[in-house]
DNA sequence: GGCCCTCTTAAGCGATCGCTTAATTCGGCG
DNA sequence: CGCCGAATTAAGCGATCGCTTAAGAGGGCC
């Protein structure tokens, strides 16, 4: 596989025609035919077949066209944003969960990139199991998240940057809302609704889970924990959500606490990168930046939103990708 | 640029040493230290140099060892997904608008392969002003947003399949609630609160500025419509709402409409595809479904979350990736 | 300076790439 | 059937890839 037999099958697939995908690239239709021929050799799937006329993508097909489009728009991107990159800003890549990426990120990177002369941030979106590996192979220079569990932490350091609680809400005319104490196991039958990351075990609701015992029947996902929150006022449930961002609906009484055994839930969020010798200025600068006052301020206040300019920036955001870390495997990806 | 090359490349990154790399990769020094000096040429940038020990990336190196995971992780992605793919469902690949993917394309979709057979889905949530450029370079089956525009609905068929109204929407304790008829200039002094795609001229908040030559000089963009409905309920400014979003908000009067005279603005969404010789079968299904009855019920059944299994399901959503779509450049792309 | 360690350059070699022209196969159509 | 357009296969050729071994080049460190 070849960028240039990817670059051919993409235009074939959107041309719908070798010979125009030949005059388009300006190449002879042997070339074309050769290079997808080459690439059906190496996947083993037709990828399309001729039909009445035109050409029809195999699923196979179909899935390929998508990804060489995708690589190649990646490529180009990366042609670009080298050469910009003359002397240019420093880029410091961090990977965050969703969590800290809907509740904290947006104010705290906001603070410190004004803060911070010569700094480019790049942020993604990850679930905290991948974080080690995303540290270890170089992918993030930081990590925003819980703390990495014990062998996954070798060779890395923590810092705890900030500590939330959490607590459970409800509509304020839930039957739990006037109760005192309740036990946590009187929550069995509710409905839970909770953030993008799911509830599994990596998660600060599948913890709460664990810890009581709990294993409800109906978990509700929402695109965002504001979503969650949303419905939950709305009485579709309960959520489990970060103190300081339901305060207002809590003032308001369009949400109420239930007063659970054992919660509030104390947790801390960390700051993890590579140890101190294998760890770039700017992180160096991040880890500093992010336990100060300042940042701590920022990321309390209650945001939710960005200026507008600022959030249309190129910041690449990526959600939910299933996306495999890269391995040394030349053999197989290049072949 | 070669894959083994950007293989080689992030290796280095990641490992901090051309000897570790070459060790990792199993070859020898020179082929590590040949294929990075390939890339050094082809971008014109150092990439990384020598710092006390180890290796320091330069901004462009960083730029590039980002971009070259990225591209290998597809990469590796797309051999797994081929190949999985043999006999499998066919791929349907949907471009929407950002308030599309949030307000109607979770239950919608839900809807449809739960009715179509043998259909697998991939979401892309891009602007509507390159849903003719996704059509044109197959990289996108079907999109669903504003009617195509013009000349780029060349070749291209769209069909209406929802109709919204939009309502401007504040705290029920706004000075405006209570007012009738308001001309719409009174709107000029408020803090606008939007969603993610912003207010440029191509959303239906940038279209209302426009038709009322509004140029409010506070606009502040939210992650989600969702947050900013919310902001608006916390009396953070106002909002422009697609009615049937907000009428939960607006019976428990946590928010309050303003009677804008111009308001309820009524809009559409369009589906649309390539031209009917152009279409694969599972475009032809989605158009079709899309305008029956059961997918309008979908659609306005009030919905902002999905089941915590599905929306966890490998579906690849990209938000504003400043993605440059692939154009006809093998000299560049591949050099 | 001398030594070690790491990265880079040089020279060379087989395999593959990417392209060409020419011939062949495939499918629809009168 | 015979024709035609489109796609593929075949054969060949120069350039590049990717690798090797061997020989420099550039720093720390004693």
């Amino acid at each position: 596989m070849t960028f240039a037999q990817l670059q051919a099958f993409a235009t074939v697939a959107r041309l719908g025609s070798v010979k125009a995908a030949a005059r388009s690239l300006g190449v002879s239709e042997p070339a074309v035919s050769g290079a997808v021929a080459a690439l059906r050799r190496d996947f083993g799937d037709e990828l399309f077949e001729r039909r009445d006329g035109g050409i029809a993508l195999t699923p196979g097909g179909a899935r390929l066209a998508s990804a060489a489009s995708e690589i190649l728009g990646l490529a180009a991107r990366a042609q670009r944003s080298v050469t910009e990159a003359q002397g240019a800003a420093a880029l410091l890549r961090v990977a965050v969960t969703p969590a800290i990426s809907e509740q904290v990120a947006p104010p705290v990177f906001d603070a410190f990139t004004g803060r911070v002369q010569n700094v480019e941030l790049s942020v993604e979106v990850h679930p905290s199991t991948a974080f080690a590996g995303l540290l270890e192979d170089r992918i993030a220079d930081v990590v925003l998240g819980p703390r990495l569990s014990g062998d996954a932490s070798f060779g890395t350091e923590s810092v705890p940057f900030l500590r939330y609680r959490l607590v459970v809400v409800a509509r304020s005319s839930h039957r739990l809302a006037r109760r005192r104490e309740i036990a946590p196991a009187e929550l069995a039958g509710e409905r839970w609704l909770v953030g993008p990351a799911g509830a599994g075990p990596e998660t600060a609701v599948g913890a709460f889970f664990e810890r009581h015992r709990l294993a409800p029947d109906e978990v509700k996902a929402f695109p965002t924990y504001a979503a969650a929150a949303r419905a939950a006022a709305a009485g579709e449930g309960v959520a489990l959500a970060i103190t300081h961002t339901v305060l207002d609906d809590l003032k308001r009484a369009s949400l109420a606490r239930l007063d659970i055994r054992g919660t509030p839930v104390e947790r801390l969020w960390y700051a993890s990168a590579l140890g101190p010798d294998r760890r770039s200025a700017q992180a160096w600068a991040l880890l500093r930046f992010i336990t100060t006052p300042e940042a701590t301020q920022a990321m309390l206040a209650r945001s939710g939103g960005v200026p507008a300019d600022r959030f249309r920036s190129p910041v690449y955001v990526t959600l939910w990708s299933s996306h495999r870390l890269p391995r040394a495997r030349t053999k197989e990806v290049q072949s």
